[in-house]
DNA sequence: CCTTTGCCCTGAATGC
DNA sequence: TGCATTCAGGGCAAAG
């Protein structure tokens, strides 16, 4: 599943094979992809056609290409989504949602995404600045790897939540870019258990939990990402390898890396939590 | 204002 | 074997 590291791998190929191309044609093949399109997706089209695409941007898991005049290609993977610059002549996928041409004649960029839980779409920036951030994306905080990113601020505001911890990790206004799997690295690296209060966290704890969910992106990030199956891929179709250096996500029954403990899954919020037992001890009720 | 819940989706895995 | 159910989960609207 698409969070930051995979999200920046993606951006960093779409830099290499797709920014300076102008778009010559746009097929969009499932409403849904571009639902965030206000006029759907003959605006959508319209918007992007003859558009020269600038420098991918990045924060958090979203992601945008600069078209000029204000205008940007907002996109966000969801689970599933893909950006493929595939060859004209490369099959299309059964979950290809939208197809960009460009009027080089050479590949195509492609939006597949089988959940359909990611989209695309065309939307205004604060300013015509590379900087600029699309004004859809306001709500979304600073992402860890992100040089302007607060850290003594995030301690601050994290502390004064009434909420949990992962539910705090998750929470793309506080801090952007931290999906289920980073989440529960970063609490294992911290020996902290997901059902922790925020409030009870020494200010040098938020540091460090902070530090470590920094620490694992720029690791997963330096391998290409975390691919299970065909769900995350780069540009090229191609898997990352830090699914063999989690250390907790996905390991249930498996040893703890560290104490040896057999490692748990509990559900939490409709999905799972992976946890040390030992090295996470759960908080009073 | 802040936090929590439910919904959107499809295909693989599991249950009966 | 085959049909039904469960699970995966990010973001947003709506409820609490």
């Amino acid at each position: 599943m698409p969070e930051l590291p995979e999200v920046e791998v993606v951006r960093r190929g779409l830099a290499r094979w797709a920014a300076g191309r102008t778009v010559a044609d746009v097929q969009v093949l499932h409403p849904r992809a571009v639902r965030r399109q206000a006029g759907g997706a003959d605006e959508f089209t319209a918007l992007l056609r003859g558009r020269t695409l600038g420098t991918p941007q990045r924060r958090g898991k979203y992601l945008w290409v600069p078209l000029g005049d204000g205008l940007s290609m907002v996109g966000h993977l969801g689970m599933s989504g893909q950006l493929l610059v595939q060859e004209p002549e490369m099959a299309d996928s059964v979950h290809l949602r939208a197809r960009l041409r460009f009027a080089d004649g050479g590949t195509e960029l492609r939006f597949v995404d089988q959940r359909t839980f990611g989209g695309l779409a065309v939307e205004e920036a604060e300013a015509d600045d590379p900087e600029a951030t699309p004004v859809s994306l306001a709500h979304i905080a600073r992402d860890p790897l992100d040089p302007r990113f607060d850290d003594p601020a995030f301690a601050t505001a994290l502390r004064a939540k009434r909420t949990t911890v992962k539910r705090a990790l998750l929470d793309q206004t506080l801090i952007s870019g931290v999906g289920n799997i980073y989440a529960d690295e970063a609490l294992w690296r911290s020996r902290l258990h997901y059902d922790r209060p925020t409030a009870t966290l020494t200010r040098p704890a938020a540091l460090e939990l902070l530090g470590h969910a920094r620490d694992v992106m720029t690791a997963a990030l330096a391998v290409g990402g975390t691919s299970f199956d065909s769900m995350y891929v780069n540009v090229n179709g191609e898997s990352g390898y830090f699914s063999r250096d989690l250390d907790a996500y996905g390991r249930e029954g498996r040893p703890c890396r560290r104490c040896g403990t057999p490692m748990r899954r509990d559900p939490w919020m409709n999905r799972s939590s992976y946890s040390c037992p030992k090295c996470q001890r759960p908080p009073r009720a």
